[in-house]
RNA sequence: GGGCGGAUAGCUCAGUUGGGAGAGCAUUGCCCUUACAAGGCAGAGGUCGCAGGUUCGAGCCCUGUUCCGCCUACCA
């Protein structure tokens, strides 16, 4: 046993830096695979490996770990499988700093060295939020810690790729995508933000090729990209315009002419001036117009997106103009544009206009809809099962109103572009003959400016290939990008688990039982879980997902280093402790609802731990001594009230955490433990404990050591730490806390008489220990109280209650028929069906009761107004349910009871006032 | 544009099938009573966003509306 020396003041930090290492040295968080126990396994949400943790993770990662925790305690076979992602562009960007630093960069090392460079950067960093996650008590499984780069993972996804190629569901092709003109790659949809900002609607004259007096008006908020139009859609049925479709439009700016389509899905005739412009290879509903009208596609960009000289001269664009804005980017370019436009009359008007512009979402940098050729999957076939495993209820989502919002996107999903040109991550298990396309040997020249040309013809294997099929040729060059990250995330469920060998851990683990996620990653990763899970297990990757919400600051603002808004768990954790930090995060977890985190919270909850800090300290004062384990029935009425309170919170807190409503399971953990086992029991069994040693304090002294062990069991899940330190001090069988089986309801110790005799207790004490506040009576001072009550079960009650009210509120007490009182000076209150009477002695101001009393009257004959009048009208009678009649009238009259009671007291308050 | 969520005490939020408005923090008064001042005891504080409707009865159900937030979308 460890000393039973407890400080003052619970200080967390020593505490901390004991059982954390102390659990993993032991292995308490690694099951077997083959035990024989039901499994329960969370696959942690891969943190990336250059993050740190931040507010969010540590929301997410208490509430695993409380679920983990309270299953492991339940006796499942637990597995909590950690690990990060390689978080391709992030960890790239970070590499390269650095190498910018040293004054050299990735070109100049060459992709196999830079790719050296970033293992052995994560050999030295990558650690640093698995450490942190550690110190927040994450339990889970560090021996299976797993990197989606390792060779496992990696052949998951080779095989992945190359199964979903044979079956056509991934293919290569030229298209518009996301480009990120400063990471240099492609991105896909949902790497895209939209922001809103005020743009400029510019309306453009646009003169008929054969009719140059005659001009369309077209509306765009891109006027520049005008130089790459290749056709003016109209609504065929407009009449205004539909007289033109098959003519020609001299394009301003250019030598050439385009011709007018009629196109009913591109133009909204009631939009701008119902004449679109089309410039398909740079705005995705042209780059489909273009696809339904068989127009040429112009891209004006570099990979920097900048406007390309060449380019434009195939553009035909004017000289003048050409060599004004060669080499600009758009932004720079536009006032060029417009300003000839204007020269030559063709600028109609301009206005304000909303609009929402896609940004990269790691690096905010405008992206552009880009021309280039790049691997997509074919997502459909993919998202079917996907829906249906939802709708159907494989799959929940919690809290369900999310579903929607999942089956929302998945019906509208579109094709997902999962190649990226970059360096770090899955190369593309895709090779093309050198003899054959010998312009691909550019690409061994280095970075992403160079691109497989689109009609290439790859041959995708997990290895490279022998020999050509077309030339018999024997070299090969790799595809040179690799794969988004998530693609990677999306196998991890069953990658980690060893797929695609049949590994035992695989068979005993998947499906894994709960993913507990934010909002934030439901399309970026769990619905490609859901879709690559289904696809290859045949089985949905998890049953349950639990969506938290996002932790905002106190005002609502999400936080964000460049608004300074930050809360560092870290440091909370260091200030207030970790189990402090954990039960406000879990406290405040209510569905649906985001988190507004403020400092106060964290340290009331600094505050509970402190207190269940001093019970423990209260207990070891009172733990030495003979125990004695009787038969609940020959308990203490008191004993026999705490273990009836503690079964329900165990019922309680059990019950919500199996409808994931944490917020509520540590809501019940904290009334029971502060206000029930705290505020009374431990006050109530004072004197038996403090009257020296006697048969009734030796079985209290058991319950009072057995039921505040079962309540570190129920408490452990939320807070480890402290837990742990008040188990291993108190008496306990066993190494750790960690292990111990999570209490179960015991209906035995249900006990109605017990906690109908401790309202009692509760009601009498309350009053009279207000009626001292009224008289001003120090808390020293011991009173002389009478009581009494109408109903002889409630008298029975009172006399068993008797002693404690004694004790609790300093005093002596007779309970006598209210005939039998004393005249004279005493303060009359009731509550319930009791009434309690104070005897008045010395100088007392009188009116403060008075007062009190008559607000009282005046509350409780408001609500007996109220239930007359309800009882009062016929069709409550006639409708209502007899039980809630019968409840009415019960309550009307307890409230003439107590009213009557009050109006004597009032009389004779005023009698001794005059 | 579409969808979803929120509006309840000064603040942050609960409120389970409609039937006596709750908690934590903050606040007021008294108290350093040998577990705890990071505490104890007692108190004050709310026409549940607004307007209708259903019902014997609405914080809860229905309709409309205002404000806030989030997600999503190709209105050039």
């Amino acid at each position: 046993m460890a000393s039973q020396q407890l400080s003052k003041t619970y200080e967390p930090q020593a505490v901390e830096a004991r059982w954390g290492p102390y659990w993993i040295d032991r292995g308490y968080f690694s099951d077997a695979p083959d035990s024989s126990a039901q499994p329960y396994t969370i696959v942690i949400p891969p943190p990336n490996v250059t993050g740190s943790l931040h507010i969010g993770h540590a929301l997410n990662n208490t509430l695993q770990d409380i679920l983990i925790r309270w299953r492991r305690m339940q006796g499942r076979n637990t597995l909590w499988l950690p690990g990060t992602d390689h978080a391709g562009i992030a960890t790239q960007n970070v590499v390269e700093r650095q190498l910018l630093e040293e004054g050299t960069g990735r070109e100049e090392l060459g992709r196999d060295a830079f790719i050296e460079r970033v293992w052995s950067w994560k050999q030295q960093s990558g650690n640093t939020i698995l450490d942190q996650l550690k110190r927040l008590g994450a339990s889970c499984d560090w021996s299976r810690l797993r990197f989606t780069m390792d060779e496992g993972l990696s052949e998951a996804v080779r095989a992945v790729f190359v199964r979903l190629h044979q079956e056509g569901l991934i293919y290569r092709g030229h298209r518009l995508i996301n480009w990120c003109p400063r990471c240099l790659t492609a991105l896909s949809d949902v790497e895209v933000e939209h922001e809103p900002v005020q743009g400029i609607m510019y309306h453009i004259a646009y003169p008929l090729a054969d009719d140059p007096g005659t001009s369309l008006i077209i509306a765009t908020t891109r006027p520049e990209t005008l130089l790459g139009d290749t056709a003016v859609a109209v609504h065929p049925e407009d009449p205004r315009y539909n007289g033109h479709i098959g003519k020609s439009i001299k394009l301003p700016l250019t030598n050439r002419t385009v011709p007018i389509v009629g196109d009913a899905i591109l133009v909204d005739r009631e939009f701008g001036t119902g004449a679109v412009k089309i410039t398909p290879a740079h705005d995705f509903n042209d780059f489909e117009a273009g696809e339904r009208h068989q127009l040429p596609r112009i891209g004006l960009l570099t990979h920097q997106a900048l406007l390309n000289p060449d380019a434009l001269r195939d553009a035909g664009v004017e000289p003048d103009i050409l060599n004004n804005i060669a080499d600009l980017s758009a932004i720079k370019a536009r006032p060029i544009v417009v300003d000839a436009l204007k020269g030559q009359g063709l600028l109609v008007k301009t206005d304000d206009h909303q609009m929402a512009l896609g940004k990269c979402y790691r690096c905010k940098t405008v992206v552009e809809p880009f021309l280039s050729p790049q691997w997509f999957v074919k997502i459909q076939p993919l998202a079917d099962p996907a829906i249906a495993a939802v709708e159907q209820g494989d799959i929940r989502i919690i809290p369900e109103e999310w579903s929607n919002n999942y089956l929302g996107w998945m019906r509208g999903i579109k094709d997902w572009c999962i190649s990226r040109q970059i360096w770090w991550g899955h190369r593309i298990p895709a090779w093309y003959c050198a003899t054959c396309h010998p312009e691909a040997r550019l690409i061994l020249d280095g970075g992403g400016s160079h691109l497989i040309p689109t009609h290439a013809d790859p041959m995708v294997s997990e290895t490279a290939p022998a020999a050509c099929a077309t030339c018999e040729g024997d070299q090969f060059i790799q595809d040179p990008d690799v794969l988004d990250t998530w693609f990677s995330s999306a196998l991890w469920p069953f990658s980690t688990l060893g797929w695609p060998a049949h590994t035992k851990e695989l068979e005993t683990y998947y499906p894994t039982s709960t993913l507990v996620t934010g909002l934030d990653i439901l399309f970026f990763w769990v619905a490609r879980m859901i879709m690559m899970g289904l696809k290859f297990t045949g089985k949905p990757p998890f049953r349950d997902v639990y969506i938290h919400a996002l932790v905002r600051d106190a005002e609502g603002e999400k936080m964000s280093k460049s608004k300074g808004n930050v809360i560092d768990p870290l440091t909370k954790m260091s200030q207030y402790g970790t189990d402090a930090l954990r039960f406000t995060l879990a406290s405040m977890a209510s569905p649906g609802r985001d988190i507004k985190l403020s400092e106060n919270r964290i340290e009331g909850y600094r505050n509970f731990a402190n207190k269940i800090w001093n019970a423990a300290r209260f207990i070891l004062m009172h733990a030495d001594g003979p125990t004695e384990t009787r038969p609940i029935a020959d308990r203490s009425f008191v004993d026999q009230w705490i273990l009836s309170r503690l079964n329900h919170v165990t019922a309680a807190v059990t019950a919500r955490l199996e409808e994931y409503r944490f917020d509520q399971a540590a809501g019940q953990l904290y009334q029971h433990i502060w206000h029930e086992y705290c505020d009374w029991y431990l006050e109530l069994i004072k004197p038996v404990l403090q009257g020296g040693d006697s048969p009734a304090a030796r079985s209290t002294r058991a319950t009072m050591l057995h039921t505040f062990e079962h309540l570190q069991r129920l408490l452990h899940p939320f807070m480890p730490f402290l837990t742990e330190e008040i188990w291993q001090t108190i008496p306990h069988q066993g190494e750790s806390l960690v292990r111990q089986p999570f209490p179960v309801a015991t209906q035995e110790w249900e006990n109605a008489e017990a906690e109908q005799t401790f309202a009692v207790i509760e009601q009498v004490v309350t009053t009279i220990r207000t009626g001292r506040a009224l008289l001003d009576y120090a808390p020293s001072k011991s009173l002389t109280i009478l009581a009494t009550a109408k109903d002889p079960d409630e008298l029975a009650r009172l006399n068993e209650a008797r002693d404690h009210v004694a004790h609790l509120c300093r005093g002596t007490v007779t309970i006598a028929d209210q005939d039998t009182w004393p005249a004279g000076r005493i303060l009359h209150l009731a509550v319930g069906g009791f009434m309690v009477g104070l005897t008045i002695e010395g100088e007392v101001d009188l009116n403060k009761a008075l007062t009190r009393i008559n607000k009282q009257a005046q509350a409780k004959q408001k609500e007996a107004t109220r239930l007359q009048g309800r009882l009062g009208s016929p069709d409550f009678a006639a409708k209502a349910s007899p039980e809630v009649v019968q409840e009415s009238k019960d309550r009307l009259d307890l409230l003439t009871a107590e009213l009557s009671l009050l109006a004597s007291s009032e009389q004779q308050l005023r009698k001794m006032v005059s």
